[in-house]
DNA sequence: TACTGTATTTCATTTTTTGAAAGGTAAAAT
DNA sequence: ATTTTACCTTTCAAAAAATGAAATACAGTA
């Protein structure tokens, strides 16, 4: 018995609904699926009755739900008791992210941290996400937020932060680009005129060129740019159209400035997902794997 | 946080030596060290302080024994607590081993099995354990005790219960044989002139061909023999030496009416593992994984 | 200096876990 | 009555993790 099973468990009595769930547990559902009836045969019963409309907790579920939320709180007091006894964690970490995460991702995670180990320094940079990956592998930091790459590099571990949805944005204000679009709204040929302020390399890059390879699209590039946020502020300045994390638009000062261009079919721009990475051996440090365990509890498993 | 981890650890934090207690655990010793040194990880705090020489435990480290003792023994209490409103587990189960196993292995087995399940039916039959696969296999017993063979059949769960060194006897009481055994005692040429009591099947027979052939000898086969028990029963005769295992001379009532013969050079006859086997999927049957629980409970993790 | 006892690393292999897709089932909608 | 929908489970191939033999490292001891 394993306490991520504790996990999936009290997210599946709380839900009673095994797609839910096992997204709540990132996780897909045959494996939550699994697991509980792994767990179901251990214990030598049957924890929730499940046909195909409705899934319950029976007598014994029930009974267990206390069993695992006892079992995970003594846990954590152990763990917090053996911090306690050893003196307060100390030591530096450098993080690198984008001025968008410090927004929204990180600013709980430090919160968080912050009051778990208040003797650590913390020392954050802040720049274009697309060179997360190489500034951790290289060792110039120790974490970084990244936008998940479809493969990463072995030796990074890695943990998911969130998603966000990619749009495309155009300005608003009176210009020759936004009478283009305004004049030919919903034509195919919309996008052939369009200039596109590109991200210069970076996951975003990517999504983008798949993208416009599905639609048999070559985009005219205006121009490129390093930084998600800077994207936006060219774009809401009629320089062109950009596409950036919705997550990143919602942030910036110009959001009024800018219109949603639709794209169809629609989800043929994939969603992006964002995540913090480091170097696996960099976690074995006492201090990064301090903040790597917040980060755990907070965004990925909400029970453990 | 595994339940197993918490094994390994109270067996390692019992006898502070990673050789030792990872015998124990029925694993090797590298795996005990990483189990233990992930569970320090995920603790965040170390629990045993080694160098080459010693093992002791940390401040943390006595602690986390009470911790890990009561977290078993709630989970143990949990799960009692299941099997009680459920009402009794009722069913029959069938089972196959040797007379020898019953003596030993087995006898503890069914004490604890009867006591934890009053009222499940018991089906024993005993012989020779060289079938014991096979009738395991083609679903004429639910679960028997096999000599481990070197390759186990797919779709077939194992669980070991002990090890057997193997023995040769040899008679002791006066006759052709004993004779020729005392006047040619650690002459090579001995070996030659032996007549062998072989089994008819099964591992036994497989590691007895194996030792010939290593010693490049080719045996006189006075007798095929099906049991390991009436092998004994023939050598204490005077019809010929045989290879048993040691467990099933112990239990013999012939025991002193027969003399051990070494082997050059030790231990080149390998010894033998016993254990228990049950199709794969048998083991979802409740009454099945009852009997497989307790022998786990029993055999194979001291905690758990 | 060689030897011994012991914990840990490395590395190739085996085992386990995983999720996409397919399957199955039963209510709801047409 | 048939299709659609919702959703839990199985299958299967691929990815990840765990495993142990052998090598390594290290510190006392002969």
């Amino acid at each position: 018995m394993d306490h991520k099973q504790l996990g999936y468990f009290l997210t599946l009595a709380e839900t009673l609904h095994f797609a839910r769930a096992s997204e709540q547990c990132h996780v897909s559902a045959p494996t939550l699926s699994r697991q509980i009836k792994q767990l179901e045969q251990e214990l030598g019963t049957e924890l929730f009755i499940r046909d195909n409309r409705s899934v319950r907790l029976t007598v014994n579920g029930k009974a267990f739900v206390d069993y695992a939320q006892a079992t995970l709180a003594k846990w954590r007091q152990f763990k917090g008791q053996c911090q306690d006894s050893a003196g307060p964690l100390t030591g530096e970490l450098s993080m690198y992210c984008s001025v968008t995460a410090t927004y929204s991702f990180t600013y709980d995670l430090f919160a968080v941290f912050r009051k778990q180990f208040p003797a650590i320094e913390l020392n954050l940079n802040t720049g274009d996400p697309a060179f997360s990956i190489n500034h951790v592998q290289t060792g110039k930091e120790d974490v970084a937020v990244a936008v998940a790459p479809s493969h990463l590099p072995q030796g990074v571990a890695y943990l998911p932060l969130g998603k966000s949805k990619l749009v495309i944005i155009a300005p608003t204000m009176d210009c020759p680009l936004s009478e283009l679009i305004n004049s030919h709204l919903n034509t195919p040929s919309l996008w052939e005129q369009l200039p596109f302020i590109m991200p210069e390399h970076g996951v975003l890059k990517e999504r983008i060129d798949a993208f416009c390879a599905r639609q048999k699209l070559t985009p005219k590039v205006y121009a490129h740019v390093s930084g998600h946020e800077a994207m936006v502020a060219l774009a809401s300045l009629g320089f062109g159209v950009a596409c950036v994390p919705q997550i990143v638009l919602e942030q910036s000062p110009f959001l009024n400035q800018v219109q949603h261009l639709e794209v169809e079919p629609k989800g043929s721009l994939e969603e992006i997902e964002i995540g913090l990475i480091c170097k696996q051996k960099r976690l074995q440090d006492p201090v990064v794997s301090a903040l790597w365990q917040c980060a755990t509890q907070l965004f990925s498993n909400p029970y453990s």
